[in-house]
DNA sequence: CGCAAAAACAAACCTTTGTTATTGCCAGAA
DNA sequence: TTCTGGCAATAACAAAGGTTTGTTTTTGCG
């Protein structure tokens, strides 16, 4: 089995071997953590960065009135709080949506590897403008989208996302968010994620049961969603390619 | 007159001698850019990629509806693209708000001064990681947050993000955003953000007119948007300091 | 100065989404 | 087995914000 993390700087830029067999160092020995349990709290001092090798997570803020708004979906081979300064503190939480294997590496080891391996600075700051650019297409997402709009972009993504970490991705996915999950991703009310849901499957799109999301048509979600994977695809170099890219997703 | 950007960097992450006479080397000659000019339009290949000495910028993205979603407000100190992979492609607009002043700087210089100085890379990717803290907000002000309550977050942000650059920030402020960007900034309508600043304005909390923004109370803005800037100070590194800084920021 | 264009303001009416409440189902604990 | 709690489904009603349209101010410019 590979290496998620590992997969994911080597997307972001071209690593070699010493590199890959240094950032394989750092990742012996996860730890298992299961379901619902806080990979941070509001206010943690972090000595050192999380690593989520399998298993999905939610980033978090709860404003005051109780209302929740997940900021980030933590999918096999992200990690999280690697750009905060070193010894900073957290204020977002972190839960696990599933059982994960975690590895956690100290900024100081990190900071050491990338003095030695400036490729993997490279890799890092790279990774963090893809975390960005997935923020940004969710506040596009939020912001100008409707209810079904908005789901069916988060599906076509998040399908995306396992493909890139996962090469026998098929239609068939492991999805552990709830409804309320969902509607604190979206920006919308349980309820209204439930009417939308229906209007899905109804339509013949996508089944979800127990955790198991099958997409039946993709290229329909994608059409209402005005999905385009470019933004998440690494390195797109030339036009010509986002459009092969555009073509081929379905 | 102070480099803004490198007071970012600064922020981010501790700079020697050395490394502050490099970036600024690197910031030598600035070009003027007009209000309402492309700084980037969707295709474009990025060989080099731009910082803001002074004025307002937008990054958005268009749907196929038309409807404009604006996901970064790029304010001086600011830069954009750096993170993208060296030699990718623009996959979002930028465009200036008001006349600015623009240095480019090509990746594989930026390259060669973080192999140089890993200081800068490392001020680099903490700079990144405040972006990527400011979109995360965007996330939460736009999914959980009703109209009123965006607004003010939005003036609150901008106002400390601007204070960050200029410790002579008043609150009295250059606010070239027109109505209908606010509406896209906000995921809202024009005639709703009109609504709205009518309502701040006779609450006594602000004055908008011409470009020039007055802020009365900010301490009522902060309580009705919830803001807490420690998501925005640089190197907050204990419990202690925020609640100081949660404090003080009126 | 005077004009055209952009921006701001206003009101009526409509749609999407939120609120609240109730019910049923199923898996795991006792 | 029965109980319990989390999750999902559904309905009736309320509210926030959108749409459309038109008027009035500002602003920039020849």
């Amino acid at each position: 089995m590979f290496n998620a993390f590992l997969l994911r700087l080597m997307h972001a830029s071209e690593l070699g071997d010493q590199e890959i067999q240094a950032v394989e160092e750092l990742c012996r020995q996860p730890r298992d953590v299961g379901a619902k349990k806080y990979l941070s709290r509001d206010g943690d001092e972090m000595h050192s960065f999380p690593i989520i090798l399998s298993g999905w997570a939610a980033r978090y803020q709860i404003l005051r009135n109780g209302a929740r708004q997940i900021t980030r979906l933590l999918l096999p081979g992200d990690a999280f709080y690697f750009d905060c300064s070193p010894d900073g503190i957290a204020i977002e939480e972190v839960i696990t949506l599933s059982p994960c294997k975690i590895v956690n590496i100290a900024h100081a080891d990190m900071r050491r590897l990338i003095d030695r391996f400036p490729a993997i600075g490279e890799a890092m700051r790279s990774y963090g403008g893809m975390e960005n650019a997935v923020l940004a297409s969710w506040v596009v997402n939020v912001g100008r989208r409707d209810a079904l709009e908005r789901m069916a972009h988060l599906i076509c993504e998040t399908h995306y996302r396992l493909s890139l970490v996962d090469a026998h991705q098929s239609q068939q996915i492991f999805f552990p968010l709830t409804q309320d999950d969902l509607a604190d991703v979206l920006g919308l009310t349980p309820v209204h994620i439930n009417r939308k849901l229906q209007q899905l499957r109804q339509e013949g799109l996508i089944s979800l049961r127990s955790k198991q999301l099958t997409i039946h048509d993709l290229r329909t979600l994608q059409q209402i969603a005005g999905f385009d994977p470019s933004y998440l695809a690494p390195r797109v170099q030339t036009v010509r390619e986002r459009e092969r890219l555009r073509v081929i997703a379905a």
